[in-house]
DNA sequence: TCCCAGGACTACT
DNA sequence: AGTAGTCCTGGG
């Protein structure tokens, strides 16, 4: 076990489940197990201490924090989106603490392609039938669990393997994918480097990643807080408070009122929407 | 039985 | 360039 001193505000229970991670489950003392890439960890809060167990423990504090961008100071970024919208204002101040995750790309890839036209349960369900499969066996405290495989581990899974992990449709796009990443035609690590632009262009190259998977993949796996994910409840919310209909008014409304945060501001928007609702 | 849930593709104008 | 119809799956 190991404890973290946090300085600035962190809100753990809402970063976990406002639905930028899939992989996560709740224990009955209101812990969360979290498989994170190599390891199974468990986390809780408690005032201003962040207590951690892990299934492996080198480097715990910093890959947590990391994880969790514990690094980063969220207060510059929140003045910017308050005084750029005042009417965001309520949803900032509420979801202060609210952190981006920095996910890892392969799983992000996968997890948003599942994710188009499907709800967050059968999401979830299909990763971790995934896992289940491919993946290693963790035991962490008196529960099991699989870490999700790389692209390597599933170098010889058949379209039919997936289909069978309930993926649907996607079972075709999720196949392209994987043997584009064993093939080296995709180099993952790539897209830290390029543009918001550039990079949405070259993921959309891809068959099953559209805009808004895209942004997604950017926005959780590549810190690109530009990008604006828009989706079903966005355009509600949109039609809802701020009267701008179609995909195309609702970006560029968004690119010139939070401009580089803008990918946040949905963050804090969603947040703020399902907790009060 | 029908409908849809955090889209994308295809096949049309 | 823009838009209807279709797509696995499971739960209401």
């Amino acid at each position: 076990m190991i404890k973290i001193k946090i300085e600035k505000p962190f809100k753990l229970d809402d970063t976990i489940t406002c639905g930028q991670i899939f992989r996560f489950f709740k224990r009955e003392d209101k812990s969360f197990d979290i498989i994170l890439k190599d390891r199974v960890i468990n986390v809780y809060m408690d005032e201003n201490t962040l207590y951690v167990t892990s299934s492996k423990e080198d480097n715990l504090e910093e890959i947590v924090k990391d994880y969790f961008d514990l690094n980063n100071d969220y207060s510059v970024i929140n003045d910017f989106l308050v005084k750029q919208d005042e009417k965001l204002s309520d949803a900032v101040n509420f979801s202060n603490g609210l952190m981006m995750i920095r996910q890892d790309p392969f799983e992000t890839v996968i997890s948003y392609i599942i994710s188009a036209n499907n709800g967050v349960n059968q999401i979830a369900s299909a990763l971790n039938n995934i896992a289940k499969k491919y993946g290693k066996k963790i035991a962490f405290n008196d529960k099991e669990y699989y870490l999700f495989p790389s692209y390597e581990d599933l170098k010889e899974i058949t379209q039919n393997d997936l289909r069978n992990c309930k993926v649907g449709f996607r079972d075709k796009y999720l196949k392209a994918m994987i043997d584009k990443l064993n093939n080296k035609e995709i180099d993952l690590n790539e897209f830290y480097d390029l543009d918001t632009k550039t990079a949405l262009d070259k993921l959309m190259q891809n068959a099953g990643i559209g805009p808004k998977v895209a942004s997604c993949i950017l926005l959780f796996a590549y810190q690109k807080y530009d990008v604006f994910p828009i989706d079903t409840w966005v355009k509600k919310v949109m039609k809802k408070d701020y009267e701008i209909e179609g995909e195309k008014r609702i970006r560029d409304f968004a690119t010139k009122t939070y401009g580089k945060y803008s990918g946040i501001a949905i963050q804090y928007l969603f947040n703020y929407s399902r907790n009060n609702k």
